[in-house]
DNA sequence: ATGAAAGCGCTAACAA
DNA sequence: TTGTTAGCGCTTTCAT
């Protein structure tokens, strides 16, 4: 079925037809219009839209590639922008790409071939660098930022302060010997994140100790094995994590050696996952927007999409939750 | 920069660009082709998908519509979704429903007029049947199943046996009030889930008690509140819940009331989400194998849109994992 | 071994 | 108020 045989069967144009389906209907006869709408729906006429984005060169369509959904922080975020997409009325392609550069530069080019209107983009400094030098397409980097001078957008979110805050935190709760458990990427989140450890630390009277430091993943495992080399190598009490999927895995360990959290050692996560505040104890956090990092990125990418002028950069304010691990 | 160009630049006609591009290479001289790619990689010449789909009349892209990304068993599922289309060289647009009948069949319609070549769907049964009425277009159910006489392939595992399985093992471990919490949809499979703890129940020599069941929501929520009210109108020693999820806040309503998990009440969830294994105490539960249903539903998928003759329906076994709340 | 040309389903400028 | 028509970028048949 296609607008041609539905004009055919009202007797009148495929103009007319496509006006009336766009809503351009101002000087159309209400008779005709009807009568056109009545066909359409009687018929079930579905239109190409994969025609019409040939000819209007939009696909109404972005894509996202981030590492991976199944992780709590990137389906939140994968909500938010899903949700505020589809307010405006576009739909998105969900990409994981487990941060390897190979996938990232795979999807970027197949969302391109796809025509997508704009991509939203938590990638790895060369990828992002090499595609945009390739061919130029709106896009927007969300929670990991780059250097360059191309035309992009970023939402990121204050890292060095979140875990200067949690840091302190944990100071003002009489903590002498803190552990920092983060992801050794060389990402610039993660380096503000041990940079806001570290400013913490050196500010206060308790000495920096780069042996209370253990950098791997953003994981659960991590956290774990991360608590467990901490705890054979020096004393702790108190533990300043990169995530919270890290602190989940901190506090198990914990908790598997008898080690009382928060009255032996105290915890801090970072993200406030959904999860998180059902954890027994309920874990301390440092909330980072995830949803509206994600709704934040479509309405700047849609901006970039349409050539508004605006702030091509957002950094988001972090929130310290205190629940019962600190 | 199109096929024209990259034409022209070579100075052959764009029907042998595109036969080289498409790999239809067999009787075109080395050297063009030779010459035509080296110019394809010079001008970084992306093509345009969206002209090509609506020429060659598929898009290499699914749709998968389901309740929600951020809940940890539809991330997996979309993960396994992903990952195959992937390796099958097609897309994957996601869209989350809530379980609203207006947002499945508003998805519905929009992905048929994106044109993909079939949709992944966890979804009501009204959506899908008056969907199916109005256009065919290949659909593969996941997770919930659906009576239809359509053309439809489905994916489910043996619910019934689960909670089943679920139930025998809380009554073997000397349960003797088993409380049955789970959501009160009208779907297959939570009509299933009952059912099993319904004849693991009758099948012993403890007796049903309707005061016992609390139907709700899939949700930590539900698993909270159904505790709590459990607690208060009768007494239990065994709690199966729908799923992993109500588990979690069943254990966490335990917990907070001084009762010890398992010593004074058994809990086993369902799904074995991933986070799971890490709760405390980790989670005994019956394991769907998530991942793999999302597998199985993008292959069973491309076998219908390929029109290949196959078995469209495929149940999956269930695996008892015991680990500590039981 | 290569090219000419039709046509996929739609929109929009322009004509009527 | 409605219709004619060109053309979006590509593939593919059929010639050459």
């Amino acid at each position: 079925m296609t607008i041609k045989e539905i004009a055919e069967l009202a007797g009148v144009s495929t103009a007319t037809v496509s006006k009336i389906l766009n809503g351009k209907d101002k000087d159309i006869s209400e008779a005709t219009r009807k009568n056109v709408l009545d066909i359409v729906e009687r018929e079930g006429y579905i239109p190409n839209g994969i025609a019409k984005s040939l000819r209007i060169k939009n696909t109404k369509t972005i894509g996202i590639i981030m590492p991976d959904v199944m992780n709590l922080f990137f389906s939140e975020l994968a909500r938010g922008v899903e949700d505020a997409a589809e307010k405006k009325g576009y739909s998105v392609i969900l990409c994981n790409s487990d941060n390897k550069e190979s996938k990232e530069e795979k999807y970027i080019q197949i969302l391109q071939e796809k025509m997508v209107d704009g991509i939203i983009l938590t990638a790895s400094e060369n990828s992002v660098k090499r595609s945009l030098r390739r061919r130029k397409i709106p896009m927007v980097l969300l929670d990991r930022d780059i250097s360059t001078d191309e035309k992009v957008g970023r939402i990121t979110v204050d890292n060095e302060e979140g875990t200067y805050n949690a840091t302190k935190l944990l100071i003002e709760k009489g903590c002498k010997n803190i552990g920092f458990i983060s992801s050794n990427k060389t990402t610039k989140s993660s380096a503000q994140r041990l940079q806001g450890y570290e400013n913490a630390i050196l500010e206060s009277k308790i000495n920096f100790d780069k042996n209370k430091i253990f950098l791997q993943n953003y994981t659960i495992e991590t956290g774990y094995k991360g608590t467990v080399s901490l705890l054979e190598k020096t004393n702790i009490d108190g533990i300043c994590c990169g995530n919270d999927l890290i602190a989940i895995g901190a506090i198990k360990a914990l908790k598997e050696r008898g080690i009382k959290v928060p009255q032996d050692v105290k915890v801090i996560g970072f993200d406030d996952i959904s999860i998180s505040k059902y954890m027994d104890p309920p874990l301390t956090t440092i909330r980072q927007p995830i949803y509206e990092m994600g709704e934040e990125a479509v309405g700047m990418l849609i901006d970039v999409i349409n050539n508004k002028e605006m702030e091509m950069s957002k950094v988001l304010k972090t929130e310290l939750i205190v629940r019962e691990t600190t």
